[in-house]
DNA sequence: TTATGATGTAAAGCATACTTAACTTTATGT
DNA sequence: ACATAAAGTTAAGTATGCTTTACATCATAA
């Protein structure tokens, strides 16, 4: 799964860690989602959804490849 | 998280079974969802959007209680 | 009553999401 | 060169998502 949190976060002048505060989560997590080294839970992916005030689908696009 | 499943469910007429084959998951995964024990991966989420032809959020939603 | 389909539930196991702690790399500025 | 901030990465641990197997409950119907 690809993700917009990168080009969001420019957009923003916000840093990994920064994001990983308004999201509650671990500077870790977010530059593993952020690197699509694993996808987030349905209630992070909300959270991002509503920190960006965009739908989820606007920000996660399952690729061609996944089921 | 709550979530419109079953509704969804009974106005295509559909058994769990039914949606899980659809899914590709097992019918013991629907009803947990549908029950509310779990939430969905992102990806099963984004699946049972593409399913029911509607955005995420309006499938589910993050009652006042979560985080 | 007996059978059948749909739903509910539980235990054990594997895979994925997330954490803490620590270290490395890259870029910027002094 | 040195320091610092941001990003990248890894290992070990806990929690959650999902599977398989199995059994229980409930409604309908022959």
């Amino acid at each position: 799964m690809r993700n917009k949190l990168k080009v969001l976060r420019a957009e923003r002048d916000w840093t990994q860690a920064d994001l990983a505060a308004a999201l509650d989560v671990t500077r870790q997590t977010v530059n593993a989602i952020e690197k699509g080294k694993y996808d987030p839970s349905l209630p992070l992916a909300f959270k991002i959804g509503r920190l960006f005030e965009m739908p989820i689908e606007q920000i996660f696009f399952s690729g061609a490849e996944e089921a």
